[in-house]
DNA sequence: GTCTATACATCGATAGAC
DNA sequence: GTCTATCGATGTATAGAC
């Protein structure tokens, strides 16, 4: 599965084959198709699978926000993780696509988990009372996404985490639970 | 190059046949290739068609910023196009891709347009003077690509425009070259 | 400029031996 | 559980007639 999550995200799910995955493996694709009946199986397999370690550890609540800024400077050391979720989360835009409803899932949930998360904030006074939490979800996992396609694409140096960080901060986030405890807070 | 641009967006690039762009053209592969000696050839002249479409009628200086608003608003409704550039963008990551060059250049481009366009609203006063217009500028290019990708794999009912749009805001801009002549762009 | 025919590689998946 | 061998489909590209 690790074999298969390189080359997930190099080539995408059309672009990589069974018999590249096997090589890498060190046996045939016979070989590998006894483990995993179809090819989809297994793209599927490594997406539940990464999606799983990928969640564990992760705040939830107000603090989920915060998290992500940490998760995204994690995934600047990991270009194989990040490829695949980019190249396979486009791929997967068309309908007919093996991962399309799973893809599409998961964006319904983890937007609606980041509206929870800016709700939170808002009530808690740590977010401009202007910035709408089901909008702002949106958008910020949208700039995630989009950062992670210049990284990708040409700028490694680009600061993800950093560029997060601010769109958060001009939000009028700032990563404590309300102003009434900044002071314990920050200490 | 219509039936190639929808093919290559709904597809990618690997997942299309040239057979199946000669079919929907009404001719054989070989015809196909009389046009366009390779694969590669016909994506990257899809590429350069579609480009030097957008950009035509698009502002330059301050005024791009609320010129690419329309653009995305346009762009809702062209569904074709943004697969295009979502699907092939994330494909291109590959640094072996026929397009990856192609996209790493455009990228460039744009950010050091947004960059500047940022630069100039701000010497203008319409920013908020603590926006780095570098930072803002990929900020932006990430959130139009990542909205791309939530209204293609999900949601056709979000509306990028207002995403966008909302996010200018944000950051203090508000479209007039500077706050000296709001009045008379306003009324 | 478009066709038929074809070369040659590679794909996902299966059959059956061991 | 892994292999060799193979199936049928499909891929890009070329040759040569018209």
């Amino acid at each position: 599965m690790d074999q298969a999550t390189a080359l997930f995200g190099e080539a995408g799910y059309r672009g990589t084959s069974l018999r590249e995955i096997a090589a890498r493996c060190g046996l045939s694709h016979p070989g590998l198709l006894h483990h995993f009946p179809t090819k989809e199986s297994l793209l599927l397999a490594v997406l539940e699978h990464r999606e799983e370690v990928d969640r564990e550890g992760l705040a939830t609540g107000a603090g989920l926000l915060s998290g992500l800024v940490d998760l995204v400077g994690r995934n600047a050391e990991r270009r194989g993780i990040v490829e695949l979720f980019t190249v396979l989360s486009a791929e997967a835009t068309a309908p007919d696509h093996p991962a399309h409803g799973w893809f599409a899932d998961r964006y319904r949930r983890i937007v609606a988990e980041l509206e929870a998360a800016y709700a939170e904030a808002r009530a808690g006074g740590d977010l401009h009372p202007d910035v709408e939490p089901a909008t702002a979800a949106r958008q910020l996992v949208a700039l995630m996404d989009g950062l992670q396609i210049q990284w990708l694409l040409g700028d490694p140096e680009i600061d993800m985490a950093a560029a997060v960080a601010a769109h958060l901060r001009q939000q009028g986030h700032h990563g404590r639970t309300g102003p009434e405890d900044a002071a314990s807070d920050q200490g």
